[in-house]
Parts: C-alpha cells; sequence; structure tokens
DNA sequence: AGCACGCCGACT
DNA sequence: GTCGGCGTGCTC
C-alpha cells in the first residue's frame, strides 16, 4: 500500500511512500518520512495500492506521529479546497498552517500546564505571608485554576511552588470535557428588529450565509451571542472571527461572562506554546467557543455548529503574503463542508457580500437603528478650499472642537498619516527626500529625528541639505498625526492630548492601556488613525472630526471610494451617547462630488448600489474575478523577458483553451521599484470562477517549468485586494 | 524550503 | 594550497 502525502516543501504536487505492513496510516495523520537527505513531518492525503511513480524510488514512511487523525473529513476537504483554489502547493495548507510543535512532530497533546486547587484539610497559610495567603484565598474564591491564568493574575511561581510544597494547594485531575454549555438567559430585551434578525437565523439548518447588516450600535453583538446560546447548549462549537485589531480584552470579556466554557483565543501576540495550546483544545473538544483573527479559520473543531465573522468587509481578513486566502471566503466553504450556518456581520458591508445578497445566495438581514443612541449622525462637508488651514484644520473646525471640549466631552480628530509630515522638500529647488530602495517619499517623523519609509521601514538622519542643488532650506510638506497631535496640544492644553497610531502603540499593551485611559476620561481630545476607528466605543465622544479623505475620490484603486465609504461610516459611528446626538466634520476640497453626495444625502446602501452599477459597466469585481500575477527581479531585462514569455504563452496556450479568460492588464507596479528590485503585475479576469481557475491552473504549470520563470520571483494572488 | 554539488576569488 | 561565496538542481 502507497500514501499520498503533503510535505511542508514550496513544490505543487504530493509525493508517494510505502506503508509498511504493521503501520496503521490514516488519512489526516502526521508521518515522518526520508526526503532526500532529510527527514520531514508530512500529512497523509491518500491511501492508495498503486504509486504512478517509479517503484522501485518509493522510499517507506519511517514513522507514523498521530495514532487519531489531526484533522477530520470536513478539515480535509476545505483544506483540499483552499489549496486548490488558491493554487498554492499543498504543504502550504496542509503542513504550515499547523502550529510550529505540530509541524515539527511534536506529538498532539497538550503541553501539560498544572491546575491548582486548595487541598481539602489545608488549613490557612500563616499571616505574615501575605502574597501565599492572598493566592490561598484567591483560589478558595474561583476553585480549581491553571497556572497560566494565575500567573496572569500576578502570582509569582516561587508563591505557587511555597504554597504546594507546603501541602495547602495541590494539583487537580483534567476537567472531564463538557460539551454541552450551559448559558444564563440574558436580562436584555431585544428590539424587534433584533428578534426578527435572530428568529430568522434560528429557523435556518444546514449550511447556510447570513449577511447581517447593522448599523454600528444596532446591537449586532448581542445577536450573536443569542444564536450562539442555541447552538452551544445543542453541544456543538461555535468560532468567531473578528478583524486584527478588533479582539480586544474587552470584547473577550463579553463573551468570557456570558458563557461559562473554555474559550480558545488566537490572535498573533501568542507564543509557540500558548498557539499549541489553544488550537489543541479546539481541535480535542475542549474549547467549546474559538475566537480569533485570520488564521483562526483553520484551526479545527470536531463539532463545529455556527461560525460568525465580524466586520465582514474588513480587509485583514485578506492574508498580503505568502498563502494569501481570504479568511471569509475559506470560512463560507468550512460551513458549507461543516453544514452549519455563518453570520457574516457588518455596518457596512463589502460590495462582494452585497452582491451575493442581491443575488439570493446569502440571507439579508438589516438592523437600521441604535439600541442606546441617537441614530448615527450625518457627516456634516466642509468646504477647504481657499481657506487657511492649522495643522491642517479649517478655523470653523478648530471652534467647533473647542465648543465640544468646552462642554467637557470628548473629541475625535481622524486623519489617516502617521508621522509628523508626509514629506520633505527642498525650499528652492522642489527636491524630495525620496527612500533609495522604493522610490517613494520619506516620512518626517520629528519626535524621533528621523525620516522613515513607510513602505520598506528604513530610515535615516533627516537630510541637513538638499541633495540636488545643497540648499539648507529644507521645508515640511503636509500634516501627519504627530504634527496634528503637537498642535491640538498646544492649542487645546486643558484637553489632555492623546495620539494613538501605529507609532504610539507600538508597544505591547500600550493601546489596550491607552483605550482605558481614554474609557476613563483621562483625554478630552483624541488624535488617531484607523486604529481609533474600529470597533471602540468611547460613552463621552460627540464630536469626530476627520481632517481629509479627498485622495480616495481620485484614487488609481477601484476600490479607494468603498473602503473610504466604509472608514467614514465607522469614524462617524463613533460620535453620540444616548442623551446627546454626535457631530461628524468631513473636510474636503471637493464637496460637490456625486460619491460624498450620495453618501451623506443618501447613505451607504445607496452609495454601495450606485459603485455596484459603475462596476458592472466596467468589468470590475466583483461582476467579474480576478488573478493577479505579480513578478519581481532585480534585473528589469531578465523581468522583461519573463514577461513577454508569459504573455505569449497566454496567448497561445491558454487562452484558447478557456473561454472569456482574459490578460486584462499587464503593467509595472504603481511602485516600481522596491527594496531593490523591479516589480511587474498581470491582471488575469474573467466572469466565471471555475474557468480563471481553470487557467490560473494551467498557467502555473507552464510557469514552473519555464526558464524565464525560474530566473524572477513571481507569485499568485487569487481575489487580489491591493494592486501593488 | 533545505541540502548537495560545483566552480571561481581572498586568506593562512 | 584551502575556505567559502552563491548559481543550479533535486527531493516520492
Amino acid at each position: 500500500m502507497f500514501a499520498q502525502i503533503a510535505l511542508g516543501v514550496p513544490l505543487r504536487r504530493l509525493f508517494d511512500y510505502k506503508i509498511p505492513t504493521h503501520f496503521n496510516v490514516k488519512v489526516g495523520c502526521r508521518v515522518e518520512v526520508p526526503f532526500g537527505r532529510q527527514l520531514l513531518v508530512g500529512l497523509v492525503i491518500a491511501i492508495k495500492d498503486h504509486t504512478d511513480f517509479d517503484a522501485a524510488k518509493v522510499k517507506e514512511i519511517k514513522r507514523l506521529l498521530d495514532i487519531t487523525p489531526i484533522y477530520n473529513q470536513q478539515m480535509l476537504s476545505t483544506l483540499a479546497w483552499l489549496q486548490s483554489y488558491y493554487l498554492c502547493p499543498p504543504g502550504e495548507v496542509f503542513i504550515n498552517l499547523l502550529p510550529k510543535k505540530l509541524k515539527e512532530g511534536a506529538p498532539a497533546e497538550l503541553l501539560s500546564e498544572p491546575i491548582w486547587q486548595v487541598k481539602e484539610s489545608a488549613s490557612e497559610p500563616s499571616a505574615r505571608a501575605f502574597k501565599q495567603l492572598a493566592l490561598y484565598h484567591f483560589l478558595k474564591k474561583t476553585g480549581a485554576t491553571t497556572q497560566s491564568l494565575l500567573l496572569q493574575d500576578g502570582f509569582s511561581h516561587t508563591v505557587i511552588k511555597q504554597l504546594a510544597e507546603k501541602k495547602i494547594i495541590e494539583e487537580a485531575p483534567l476537567p472531564p470535557i463538557c460539551k454541552s454549555v450551559a448559558v444564563e438567559r440574558p436580562e436584555y430585551s431585544l428590539n424587534p428588529e433584533q428578534i426578527e434578525a435572530l428568529s430568522q437565523i434560528n429557523t435556518l439548518s444546514q449550511f447556510a450565509v447570513v449577511l447581517l447588516e447593522g448599523v454600528t450600535g444596532s446591537g449586532k453583538t448581542e445577536v450573536y451571542m443569542q444564536a450562539m446560546q442555541d447552538v452551544l447548549a445543542r453541544g456543538e462549537q461555535v468560532l468567531i472571527l473578528v478583524p486584527e485589531i478588533g479582539l480586544t480584552p474587552q470584547t473577550l470579556q463579553r463573551f468570557q461572562s456570558r458563557f461559562k466554557c473554555q474559550i480558545s483565543v488566537l490572535h498573533s501576540e501568542l507564543n509557540d506554546s500558548e498557539r499549541h495550546n489553544a488550537w489543541l483544545k479546539a481541535a480535542i473538544g475542549i474549547s467549546r467557543i474559538i475566537i480569533g483573527t485570520r488564521s483562526a479559520v483553520m484551526v479545527p473543531a470536531p463539532d463545529l455548529g455556527l461560525i460568525i465573522l465580524d466586520e465582514e468587509h474588513d480587509a485583514s481578513y485578506k492574508q498580503q503574503d505568502g498563502l494569501r486566502y481570504n479568511a471569509r471566503d475559506v470560512a463560507i466553504k468550512r460551513a458549507s463542508a461543516e453544514a452549519c450556518k455563518i453570520i457574516l456581520g457588518s455596518a457596512t458591508p463589502s460590495l462582494e457580500s452585497l452582491l451575493n445578497a442581491k443575488q439570493g445566495k446569502y440571507l439579508h438581514l438589516q438592523m437600521k437603528k441604535r439600541a442606546q443612541a441617537h441614530p448615527p449622525p450625518m457627516p456634516q462637508l466642509i468646504d477647504i478650499k481657499h481657506q487657511p488651514l492649522q495643522a491642517g484644520l479649517a478655523y470653523g473646525v478648530v471652534q467647533a472642537i473647542e465648543h465640544h471640549l468646552n462642554k467637557k466631552q470628548q473629541v475625535l480628530v481622524f486623519l489617516n498619516r502617521r508621522g509628523f509630515s508626509p514629506a520633505l522638500i527642498c525650499h528652492e529647488c522642489g527636491w524630495v527626500a525620496e527612500c533609495k530602495r522604493c522610490d517613494k517619499h520619506f516620512t518626517y517623523h520629528k519626535n524621533l529625528q528621523q525620516v522613515v519609509c513607510h513602505h520598506c521601514g528604513a530610515f535615516d538622519r533627516p537630510p541637513a541639505q538638499c541633495a540636488e542643488c545643497g540648499s539648507s532650506q529644507i521645508v515640511d510638506w503636509g500634516v501627519g498625526t504627530e504634527q496634528l497631535a503637537d498642535w491640538l496640544e498646544s492649542r487645546f492644553p486643558e484637553a489632555n492630548a492623546i495620539r494613538i497610531d501605529r507609532d504610539s502603540v507600538r508597544r505591547k499593551g500600550a493601546l489596550e492601556n491607552k483605550l482605558a485611559a481614554i474609557q476613563k476620561g483621562e483625554h478630552q481630545l483624541l488624535i488617531g488613525t484607523q486604529m481609533l476607528a474600529k470597533g471602540h466605543h468611547f460613552p463621552n465622544l460627540t464630536l469626530t472630526v476627520v481632517v481629509n479623505l479627498d485622495s480616495a475620490l481620485y484614487s488609481t484603486d477601484f476600490r479607494a471610494v468603498e473602503k473610504m465609504a466604509q472608514l467614514l461610516v465607522q469614524v462617524a459611528g463613533r460620535a453620540g451617547r444616548a442623551d446627546k446626538p454626535g457631530q461628524v466634520i468631513l473636510q474636503t476640497h471637493f464637496p460637490e462630488h456625486p460619491y460624498l453626495q450620495t453618501l451623506i444625502g443618501k447613505g451607504y446602501s445607496e452609495l454601495q448600489d450606485l459603485l455596484l452599477t459603475e462596476r458592472q459597466a466596467s468589468l470590475l469585481p466583483p461582476y467579474r474575478f480576478w488573478c493577479l500575477v505579480r513578478m519581481e527581479c532585480q534585473h528589469s531585462e531578465k523581468l522583461l523577458a519573463c514577461i513577454e514569455q508569459t504573455e505569449a504563452l497566454f496567448n497561445q496556450q491558454i487562452s484558447v483553451h478557456y473561454q472569456g479568460v482574459e490578460l486584462f492588464a499587464s503593467m509595472p507596479a504603481p511602485q516600481e521599484k522596491r527594496a531593490g528590485r523591479f516589480r511587474y503585475l498581470m491582471i488575469f479576469s474573467a466572469k466565471q470562477r471555475s474557468m480563471l481557475n481553470a487557467a490560473m491552473r494551467q498557467l502555473v504549470l507552464s510557469l514552473e517549468q519555464n526558464k524565464f520563470a525560474q530566473a524572477v520571483r513571481w507569485s499568485i494572488d487569487i481575489d487580489p485586494q491591493e494592486l501593488n
């Protein structure tokens, strides 16, 4: 007998191995196999009685790593779809998505972690040992607790050890897996819209996609939680996916306090052991709820009964390097394989999902009322043409800020540019300081006394002189968050301004601390980028100022307007509270622009309808499917040769066999040179997904064997989000 | 990806 | 004379 095995190598094929007669190898188990001169971990994909490879050269499986498969049939079929849809090497999905230790062949067992409890007959520790006493009372109150939780709560290793040595506490046995979760029914009474949405969701059985469109504050989370209740009580697991910055301690807290069960949390800040345990607890079924960002979509769950994907429009669901999958699309496929329902939630659904809903593929549910606040305020447009600006703000806007601050309310100033100013320019000749590796402006960071390239991360001392004419008159141009914060701080010293962007929250936990301080009302004036716009609720915020979003109106990225609208609606949703309506101001040079007029005058849905019509007319996604082939090379001649070859290959051998698949565009990347490499893009498109996939499969096959393609770095991006 | 083989430049 | 640079080729 032979096994077809996926290995963690970048080769788009499986490898056959002989199964030793005494091995009970099952599909979905990991094995150790000799590969060239090394030993690798592989996953068994299929078992068969023959091999197409030269039978004499087939090697034997060396070792069996799992007795029971680590992936069940549903997971294996989802992974197989992932592999064939994104046209990646099998090892990329079957091996490389595993937590590090499993990838390296460690046993699929929880890394043991003691659970501590107070010994029954134990007496109180001495009154002088404050720390020991505190731990004793903590354990007495909460019962058996894992070591990591104790450490999190500030008890040290030594204190735990001391109490254990005194036989006051002991290790508790592992609790049995409890599949059915008892839920305390909440006190909340749902509003009619929520009741309607929930009853529609609850009537669905089997596979179904629900697009839950609810304005900020309409109580989507409460609908999620009540939908989860039945599923959990039935003994099934729930997978919750959130955007990268949406997984705050507060979000987690809400689920923990409602559902008394084990929860696996998966995000990018976990270390290898934490990830290993969270993954296995989900895979074994100990965790009944799994909450995580993008990559959590591929964590096994034997009893999966519901998937919730919050903020479905969020760009962070699309991985932008390596395996460029979209967790939203994978989640839908997974729900289909598991025959369970999936809820896509958003205040501002993507055009892709909206079209699917309009075509009847998804059940579209809408919640338009805010549960506890005034309706979301409509942004007010301020024309800044011919107006003097201070740190990018018009005089009237500064007055509005002052007005709200005087009433002891919070103000959010939103700006999408980090740093002090986006460029340094020679006042004499117009020379601009640029990153040599990327041909892009350096951003000036005044606090760091550095210029930083926001594309590759390179930095340097700010130039004292112009590189062209030698003038020392270097001036900064444009406004970033740093400069805006500086100016607002000096203008409103009482408001205790705080800046939140990637630069100011680099330290672990810094964002949480700052958000907590804002919640407590320690800061009246908040200055920030996207980070502040998403998911956070500030109860005392009544004014939001959006400094500038004009670049989206004339962007080369056809998705820019859609993203701008989503951002604006989200930022606007931050303002307002139960007793006071909010105010939102958008500064613009183009107050008459049809996109802005539609969004402000008629709302997000109307703008999306307009954009859909335009996309259909211009043959753009979501009406067409796209596949982007990126190519890069240090030598421009080699790159050009490869492009010519690829175009010829497509025209002569592929387009003729796959009807309706075309080369939509072939062009240098917007940033033609990055990190010392020349870059080029080819966009293939088709009306039918399956046809495009088949054609691209063929193209990839040919590229792999093509001498010219081997000289360049190429990668394939299905359903690309960004054309760069 | 990793690992070997192989063929040319600067060191003991 | 060797050590080691990275181009090329292969892995069931």
